[in-house]
DNA sequence: GAACCTATTGTTAGAGA
DNA sequence: GTCTCTAACAATAGGTT
């Protein structure tokens, strides 16, 4: 039904009006609470098409005190801790953008480790793969071989005792760095598998997991 | 997890300030979009005791161009089309005031529905009810008893075609008129009944229910 | 238009790192 | 204190009347 709004004007004049008057409500009972929870002067003015006068807030002799406090600045003093539209603007990409990037590498390190859990089955096929999938996998391999090593070292001590082993996959946030362009379409592009590992690995593995059933792969893939 | 907010000064500083912070993005973002979504000329200032000067939206000169539109109005101008804040604030305790009222409505009118269907299967004691119950009662049975017997003047007619026939029960909204105090707790202790009502009410009514099975009093109480 | 409704998106309180 | 997370709550886009 509803569609996630786009940042930019509202062609139809109606539904433009519309929202106006929804958000203008919207925002100036976002001020009332502001000031009321935490104490602070502040005012809001809205200079609209739809009234001959501005809209203020919380009153005009509010709007005047505020104001006054801010005139009494120096231009200099002014410019300084103050957000400009565009500045508000630029942050808001950057920050988007970053998030963007940290989406990609987990979806990337996600992949890398269905991928690794496909060939422990054996369904995978590494020719297609490229130098930096390659190279990223053979790395995910060797932290896995070496966990799985610990884990096996732990458990023939003291066969009861599985308190502390150390998890079998790491977090899809950290392990592997790499920060281009995976995203889904191409992983089952160039992987061409299903994100189904539900069955143990190899008898090896299986045995290793009662522990903390923990090694079939989760579908971690991420949107924005 | 969460709490609902009181609307009130938040005591504690360090959850006053973070909540500032969190607002104060919130709020510029909402501006922000406002602005951009429905090309209305706005800006904000926020005076607050955590930073020495205030902070303004959308720039410096964005505040001065909107407030030298403000300053140009005469007084008499300027208070006309203006909100301030006990304006608003009363007119949010007004609007909350009507819909709870609307809602005491609804109730009391759910609650005589309820109380008239329990009546058509006996379970009721009509005796403890007070005038002002007893007169709402009357009209909603004398209503439904109309809205009856038209339903058996039209079946008689014509058997088949049950395509037109009002509904045998009317929205809580609208039909009684009453505002005085009636909650669920009260209504629990004065009418001493359940809220179920799933059986047919007489054979008769029963046979008329056929066409749209709706005589069964749902439990539309409702709550802010 | 204005007033209401509700599925959906957006904001944020509280907790944890 | 700052950053992150997420369930819970609030705002609102797009309908309907």
């Amino acid at each position: 039904m509803r569609k996630k709004v786009k940042l930019s004007l509202i062609e139809n004049a109606t539904a433009r009006r519309k929202t106006f008057l929804k958000r203008k409500e919207g925002l100036l009972k976002k001020v009332n609470e502001l000031v009321t929870l935490c104490d602070v002067k502040a005012c809001a003015v809205i200079y609209s098409p739809y009234q001959s006068t501005p809209e203020v807030w919380p009153s005009r002799e509010g709007v005047e005190e505020v104001m006054s406090k801010f005139m009494e600045c120096s231009v200099g003093e002014r410019t300084k801790n103050m957000v400009d539209q565009e500045g508000f603007v630029c942050q808001s990409i950057a920050q988007e953008n970053e998030q963007l990037n940290k989406l990609h590498e987990e979806n990337r390190n996600s992949q890398i480790q269905d991928f690794m859990f496909g060939c422990l089955e054996g369904k995978m096929d590494v020719r297609h793969l490229d130098g930096r999938d390659k190279g990223d996998l053979r790395s995910l391999f060797e932290k896995y071989l070496s966990v799985v090593t610990q884990r096996i070292e732990i458990l023939t001590k003291n066969g009861e005792s599985s308190s502390s082993l150390p998890p079998l996959i790491a977090d899809a946030a950290a392990p592997i760095d790499l920060n281009q362009n995976p995203n889904v379409e191409e992983h089952e592009d160039i992987l061409s598998m299903e994100n189904n590992h539900q069955e143990p690995v190899t008898a090896r593995l299986a045995a290793l997991t009662i522990a903390d059933a923990d090694v079939s792969a989760p579908n971690n893939t991420k949107t924005l």
